[in-house]
DNA sequence: ATGAAAGCGCTAACAG
DNA sequence: CTGTTAGCGCTTTCAT
């Protein structure tokens, strides 16, 4: 593998020569430099990122951490990052954490050793204090979709509160009283803010709160199979239920197939997130979509900005918080 | 951050005796071997890995590249391999390719300055030599899904054509007469392979080929949409519709919803992968059963295999290709 | 405008 | 058993 002694040998100058042609950050004789892009070009050479980034204490590199690439989610999360990433020069870890903290904190650790340039996290807790550190000792950092107000980070959410309360508002004005919520688990925040825009939609509307129509999830998305299964085993049926994600939704979805009911004749269902696949299930689910895909670019162009502020400052840039728009997708699953 | 000096230091040793404390392969006395492990847990040193990749030329990455982790099945072999690469100690790069030749070109170009340890490809393509020529020149590399006979390299793949052929006997044996394709671009092998599974299980069980019951991809899964409604605008309708994946059988699927025509009475639809949204929607879709978790899970331990190996020999084990099990699993969408 | 030299943090001969 | 030295490939003062 040629190196810049080879180069430089070749266009019959100095290391440091070549390093000044291809960094372009001094003036260089126009025929040296000639020659130098010359042997450039003649060997294929191409610096080695590690001796630079030693060197640098820049690696061009990224992490981001999802609980899991699995939850269909974060697939278009992270193909806004990555593409973002790409097209900026910069290479993509990939930390798939099940939101278990001691992974997190591996990872953490491992990646700093490495001179991870920055992070962007979408596994954000409120206990999550290992990541919220990271920006105090210096590190980018970008918090995407869990974020709470106090946090004084970087963050690309959307308003889940609103979007959730406009969504609830949408299911009354249509016709809908007795509205059941599925809640992920309300430790993550922005499922509690869901619920929040659940309840005071309720309470506008002066619709009581029926606490045998919330589920809770207990363990994973599927949970859901088995609380609407024993939620519609009682004797009062809700006439919608309103998931706080598209995961959560199509598992409902299936369970009420399988009982035979009616959708949206019998129940409507109205999700959250707008995945993918929300379109392509039976029938099509309407949903919040949140521009999932958007929201990683803008948070990889975020993190970028801060790596490059803090290139040429030596400082993090004041945290800001973007708030991507949301949209109400009436599909067929709601009447 | 502190440094292996400033350890050395605290423990009045060299800086080689902290290396080899750590590394291990050394011996050192008791005592100071003491002394060192204690400045190190005081100081909660770990190593710059940067410094130790650049003077070993061993990174402890590796590359995954896959067309898109948006496609239902790259989660699934992803979270395999992330997995199995974080229990190692490595840390894994993702690369969306959209099966680009340039973009893959770069990737690898821009990983290999980096010292990466190897790559698991899962965009390979009849043309792919710049892939190919990975392993000559000395990279270790693995293949997952897409490999034809004539690679040289190690795979990890399934049958195919014994699956296909399998899965269009089943329908046959339970009564479908005029089975439709819906097939992916052919110059994907696994999609040509799947096809002359259906071939052959058409002609053994004296079923002639009806060129029109064949469907092409034109432009992705969702042209299967269109496929679907133009052959059924058509006289004579299939009884089933044998889809090569099952983001196609899933389209299909709502297709068919959309035009009223009832699943599995009047057309059975089968698909090839089983991914986790297949259980799901709406019939739950019989397929073809891979095992994509383990199929990462094999890919990066074979991987991590040559890497060890390359490490004590300076070269490549000889290539081995992994053929997992397939499984038809059957659900709803089949009568 | 260019070269020499130092050093990023680590490991591996080579001495002793 | 341990310290000294050199060097992985690059960038960046500091001289010239």
């Amino acid at each position: 593998m040629t190196n810049i002694k080879d180069v430089a040998a070749m266009a019959g100058v100095s290391a440091s020569t070549v390093s000044r042609v291809l960094s372009g950050k001094s003036y260089v004789n126009a025929q040296t430099r000639q020659r130098v892009l010359e042997a450039v070009k003649q060997m294929d050479y191409s610096p080695n990122v590690l001796a630079k980034s030693l060197k640098m204490g820049r690696s061009n590199t990224i992490a981001l951490m999802v609980p899991s690439i699995q939850n269909l989610i974060f697939p278009d999360i992270t193909r806004g990052v990555e593409d973002t990433a790409r097209k900026n020069g910069f290479t993509v870890v990939l930390c798939n954490t099940d939101e278990d903290v001691e992974i997190e904190k591996s990872y953490i650790n491992k990646l700093k050793k490495r001179w991870i340039d920055g992070f962007i996290v979408c596994s954000m807790m409120p206990g999550s204090d290992h990541i919220r550190v990271l920006r105090d000792e210096g590190f980018p950092l970008v918090v995407v979709s869990r974020c709470s107000k106090e946090d004084h980070l970087d963050a690309v959410i959307v308003d889940n509160y609103q979007a959730a309360y406009n969504a609830v508002n949408y299911l009354i004005r249509t016709g809908h009283r007795r509205i059941a919520l599925a809640l992920g688990r309300e430790e993550v925040i922005l499922y509690r803010e869901r619920c929040e825009g659940y309840l005071a939609a309720l309470r506008d509307n002066h619709i009581p709160v029926e606490e045998n129509l919330i589920m809770r999830e207990t363990n994973g998305n599927n949970s859901f199979y088995y609380l609407t299964k024993s939620m519609l085993a009682g004797d009062s049926w809700p006439d919608a239920i309103f998931a706080t994600s598209d995961p959560k939704a199509i598992v409902i979805l299936h369970a009420l197939h399988d009982m035979g009911v009616r959708i949206p004749e019998d129940i409507s269902v109205l999700g959250f997130d707008n995945v993918y696949m929300s379109a392509l299930v039976e029938p099509p689910l309407s949903t919040v979509a949140q521009p999932l895909y958007e929201m990683g670019v803008v948070a990889a162009t975020k993190l970028i900005n801060q790596i490059k502020f803090k290139d040429q400052t030596g400082l993090l840039p004041a945290p800001a918080v973007d708030i991507l728009n949301t949209d109400l997708v009436i599909r067929k699953s709601t009447r």
